[in-house]
DNA sequence: ACTGGCACTCACTACAGTCGAGTGCTAGCC
DNA sequence: GGCTAGCACTCGACTGTAGTGAGTGCCAGT
């Protein structure tokens, strides 16, 4: 059966009430509270439908209604009208970005912004290396047989690794080297940088080719290790849930999710620029964050993706403001980054 | 009125027990799970005693008794001998510290293996930069306006930032400048850098002196800011714990006690190597931790200290274990940054 | 100085009773 | 046909009472 427009306004109700409130909403208080121009009986036959359909149940039979994740889903897809930022928040979020000095900083401040915006759990990933590309080399010989490699990325983000050399090696040789890989690799994204070495280390003009094979498998682990890191704030927000009916009163296992960065990479899986992306409960692939909601939403400079963002909350959450948040905090980051 | 012997025991008895049990302890089970080689009533008389003295109390009337923070003290102070590691624990250790690839690995696997060890939250601080000494510098210029500068420190940490040139400066300066910076630097404390650079800043012979007063600036800042950075692991273990009896019911000031930087740092307030301080609830400054307890320590290559580590749970905790522990796993730390 | 015995306290559990929010259903109205 | 008013019903939340048992404090006896 289809759903009338009616049907739709109370399930709207039904999702607005119980998020502001916290409690399973009955017919005669949506009735007050939203001018929907019907008696409570009516109502109730609207809700006996959307229940049958499964969008809201009843935690036990005399009580109000709450909605489901499918609920919740139609909510997202097709209720919620967008919630414009107030200007407070909007300041906020450029007050506390501005005075960011360096990429590390950036993500920091987002991490706590968002967490603080939206009282929710804020997860930022810092800018993918993979995704990046290269802006600057430098070596710095550490003593005869060991070297630091300082790669600068064109997203602000310096890695470094100490190289162990199997012969001792000049200065000059290592200022060779450091010119070389320049002329090659700057400006190439970092996923095509090892078949870029491997050319590298075929050029019998270079000295030392045992150096670059050695570039080459520093520059893989360069890639590959460390690869995606990523920070989180708020997890206090989570306490303030710890009601048997959201986070079925366990808050242990989504402490423990949050804890494998693993597990917090997939929530950005599929993340694009500009559109956030959000999953309801048991649409949640993680067995421990099925009773949890997550808003993310890539992010980087222009409208390429170099990182996600976003925020993690029991299902029962403030939806269209948590996605203009999210999506406010990653232009922001983005432009950032252009800047930079 | 001096406590003797049996008294003693008694309590140590009662703290081991409910550390245990998590529950109060009474005469009848002391007897029997310890060979105290008295009955129960003299036991209860001794009990009396010793809350009459601060070391015990009762939750209510007809329950057993719980220490309190003054009988923890007296416990850790006198009356715990200390226990050795496991072998297997040990191994542990040495396992999960030595595939370590950089300093922040180091970091990031000493907190994770601490939270696993203790079952409590692990705090670690970054080896300090104020407290490490210069090992080298880089200027690398990424537009004539810019500078970015690159620090290694003798605790293998690497900072950098960038800067911004009040005149574009030709690479040949900026390569004159580093070579300058790193004669005078290499070596020294990074707290005793400022003046040094300052002194630079007044040799005639190196062009563009607002470059040089631009270094200063830079190094305040890259020594003051960004200061202090601590990971924290294990936030789930205190969800295990979120019983009225420990914690007082309430997490949440601890989760938000745990996201303020500021007072996780007053945590390694007074640390030094080799001996570990125990701040057992109320001795604790901070409000909100006034229901937990902290175990914490140096680390740093040799006998000096670098940087803070340890571990925060109840108060009802398992302290010879977790003092021994964070200790250990100091020592593995403070090895790997003499290595390095 | 220690012990056995005993009266006492009090958290905890189970159970019964009341209250009320909220429902589903039916008869009637527009 | 859709909406509404009225009403009986359900069931969780809360309250009060009684019973149970772990644990204590105290005292008299060894």
């Amino acid at each position: 059966m289809a759903l009338d427009d009616r049907k739709l306004d109370v399930l709207r109700a039904i999702v607005e009430d119980y998020v502001a409130t916290q409690e399973p909403v009955g017919s005669r208080a949506l009735v007050e509270r939203h001018s929907l121009g019907v008696s409570p009986a009516t109502v109730r036959n609207d809700m006996a439908v959307l229940e049958e359909e499964g969008y809201i149940r009843q935690p036990h039979t005399s009580a109000g209604r709450v909605p489901t994740d499918r609920g919740y889903r139609l909510f997202v897809d097709r209720l919620s009208k967008v919630k414009p930022l107030s200007p407070a928040e909007r300041r906020a979020i450029e007050r506390f970005l501005v005075g960011a000095v360096d990429l590390d900083d950036v993500v920091h401040r987002a991490v706590r912004l968002l967490a603080q915006l939206t009282r929710q759990v804020a997860v930022v990933q810092y800018p993918s290396l993979a995704r990046s590309s290269v802006r600057h080399l430098e070596l710095v010989p550490v003593s005869t047989t060991r070297l630091l490699i300082v790669m600068i990325t064109d997203t602000g983000r310096v890695e470094q690794r100490i190289v162990e050399l199997p012969e001792p090696t000049s200065v000059e040789d290592v200022e060779n080297l450091t010119r070389a890989l320049n002329e090659k690799l700057v400006g190439s994204k970092l996923v095509d940088t090892p078949p870029l070495v491997a050319e590298l280390a075929e050029q019998a003009n270079l000295n030392q080719p045992a150096m670059n094979a050695l570039a080459v498998v520093l520059l893989e682990t360069l890639v590959e290790r460390h690869e995606e890191r990523i920070t989180i704030a708020g997890t206090a927000n989570l306490a303030r849930f710890h009601t048997p009916l959201d986070l079925a009163g366990s808050l242990r296992p989504v402490l423990e999710a949050l804890e494998e960065e693993v597990i917090l990479l997939k929530l950005f899986d599929q993340v694009k620029a500009g559109s956030a992306i959000v999953r309801i409960g048991d649409e949640n692939e993680v067995a421990d964050l099925r009773t949890t909601s997550v808003v993310s939403t890539g992010y980087g400079p222009g409208s390429t993706v170099v990182g996600g963002l976003g925020v993690l909350g029991p299902t029962r959450m403030d939806y269209p403001a948590n996605i203009a948040t999210v999506r406010a905090v990653a232009r922001y980051v983005g432009d950032l980054l252009t800047q930079h």
